[in-house]
RNA sequence: GUCCCGUUCAUCUAGAGGCCUAGGAUAUCGCCCUUUCACGGCGAGUACAGGGGUUCGACUCCCCUACGGGACGCCA
């Protein structure tokens, strides 16, 4: 038997994070066994769906790089087929017609809820016949009595439901579309997934599915429902918890594989271990692994992970991700020095590429402002000496090199008996505007002879200035 | 309300009855490295939800309580 999994969400919106684990979850165990995985859009809720969604879950899955082997299926293109098998249950005596006005349907559940029991269908439609039998109606499957249903579950263990807590579901609504408990049978039946692994949203769904299953006379499959996510605060993840759409991590600087290292971290583990490549996680990915409780969102974390990814990566590949977060801050990166080289100097200085995006700004184009504290701290009048002997040494380099700037400040910092940080830390805010930036001689050379000198010439005009500000009147 | 599921540091987790004075990671704090910021190194504090059993022994097994989540739709 090839293992065979699904992803199969529905187009009501974006890919957000719990779908991608979900997604990254059947995807590793349908790669580590060798087996395929399958996608499919679950779009028979014609009101909700809409086809940005299946673009926007396209999208995600593409930059996650979960691809998929077979599909995308389209539920709305197989109406036929779930019709075919609507008809088939309703000749067994599976399914019937039902003829309950919603107002019924509502009162029914009101009173039941008010007498504090589980609010079922009363099966009103089973033992009446309609006169007419065209009139508008939905199909409900029949649900055996008595008894109970088990669901064998990779994560949850053995789960037993009585049959008397489920009641006859609607498979066909009024308009003669199908719902969802009686396409995802049909399909994962007629796509032969072998192992349903899912959002534990669906634990109480699987009992009515395996029923269905049966009356069809098929096998069900393997199920494993996965834990939910839950948001930074340990509330249920939504959109006041920020970025839950997997593509705003990619706009706001998250390296793909810091996000799937992330994910296959949460709710899964593996002895210590915190860092995995694709190819450790489909050898060492275990479904039966996976916790039942549901864990939380924790974003330094990904953070950290990110930026763990940052560091390693091949320079180039971060320079051309990098490239449009340039972009977005009015840069163009082939204007100034080697992107490549910024990302070099920057790589270990930035959780994620909107950070190292705002920290090499200066590279580019001169600062706006300094930084108050900066300035104050260490553009002081004692620093007007030596920076002007800095200029001098800088402004007479004819080879504009690391090793030249290097040579060329240490000399200062020698002929004035003053330490490296007296000179160098000055210096820095003078070029960057800041107080932070990557080692002194790699700045000023990507910075360039030019802009350094003007830059020099603006902090020794601060630097008079606030002198005579104190000095005088 | 009814049913289902869950509960180890702030967070992600290790733990399959003695290996646990409960380990790792993130975050926090401290020290070291250092021309800044980072990186890196070292170190600190912080947890078995509560109560009953079972057992020579329980984080691990059973029961109850509390808390949290899910489901109960002509949504998926």
């Amino acid at each position: 038997m090839t293992v065979r999994t699904r992803f199969a969400p529905s187009p009501t919106g974006y890919l957000h994070v719990g779908g991608a684990r979900t997604a990254l979850f059947s995807w590793l165990y349908a790669r580590k066994h060798g087996g395929k995985f399958v996608l499919r859009i679950e779009d028979t809720d014609l009101e909700r769906s809409t086809p940005e969604s299946v673009n926007a879950i396209l999208e995600g899955m593409t930059w996650m790089g979960l691809e998929y082997d077979e599909g995308p299926f389209y539920q709305t293109d197989r109406f036929n087929r779930y019709n075919e098998i609507i008809q088939q249950l309703l000749d067994d005596g599976h399914a019937y017609r039902c003829y309950c006005s919603k107002e019924r349907l509502d009162e029914l559940r009101e009173t039941q809820m008010a007498a504090k029991t589980k609010p079922r269908y009363d099966g009103h439609c089973l033992k009446n016949k309609a006169d007419d039998v065209d009139a508008p109606h939905v199909i409900r499957f029949r649900n055996p009595v008595g008894g109970s249903v088990i669901v064998n579950d990779l994560i949850r263990g053995k789960v037993a439901i009585s049959n008397d807590e489920l009641d006859d579901l609607i498979i066909r609504r009024t308009d003669g579309s199908p719902t969802y408990n009686l396409t995802v049978v049909v399909d994962d039946m007629d796509m032969n997934i072998t192992h349903v692994i899912r959002g534990d949203d669906h634990l109480n769904n699987a009992p009515r599915q395996i029923n269905i299953l049966n009356a069809l006379g098929a096998e069900a499959p393997i199920y494993a429902h996965v834990p939910m996510i839950l948001g930074d605060d340990g509330s249920r993840l939504s959109k006041r918890h920020g970025a839950v759409s997997v593509m705003q991590y990619r706009d706001d600087g998250f390296l793909p594989e810091a996000l799937l290292n992330y994910l296959v971290r949460l709710g899964w583990s593996h002895g210590d271990q915190e860092i995995f490549s694709i190819d450790e996680m489909i050898s060492l990915f275990d479904i039966n692994d996976v916790n039942k409780a549901p864990s939380s969102f924790n974003t330094e974390k990904l953070e950290w992970l990110n930026q763990h990814y940052i560091k390693e990566s091949d320079p180039a590949h971060i320079a051309s991700l990098l490239s449009p977060h340039m972009g977005d801050l009015g840069i163009d990166p082939s204007q100034g020095p080697d992107l490549v080289e910024v990302v070099k100097a920057q790589q270990e200085r930035a959780n994620t590429l909107v950070e190292m995006a705002d920290i090499s700004q200066f590279f580019y184009k001169d600062y706006d402002d300094f930084d108050e504290k900066a300035a104050k701290k260490n553009l002081r009048p004692v620093a007007a000496e030596p920076m002007q002997k800095i200029r001098e040494a800088l402004a007479a380099l004819t080879e504009w090199s690391e090793d030249t700037i290097h040579t060329a400040i240490h000399d200062v910092a020698d002929a004035l008996e003053v330490k490296m940080g007296k000179v160098a830390q000055p210096l820095r805010v003078a070029v960057v505007g800041r107080a932070a930036s990557p080692g002194i001689d790699v700045t000023l050379f990507l910075v360039g002879q030019d802009a350094c000198l003007r830059r020099i010439d603006r902090a020794l005009a601060y630097i008079e200035a606030r002198a005579n500000e104190t000095t005088g009147n």
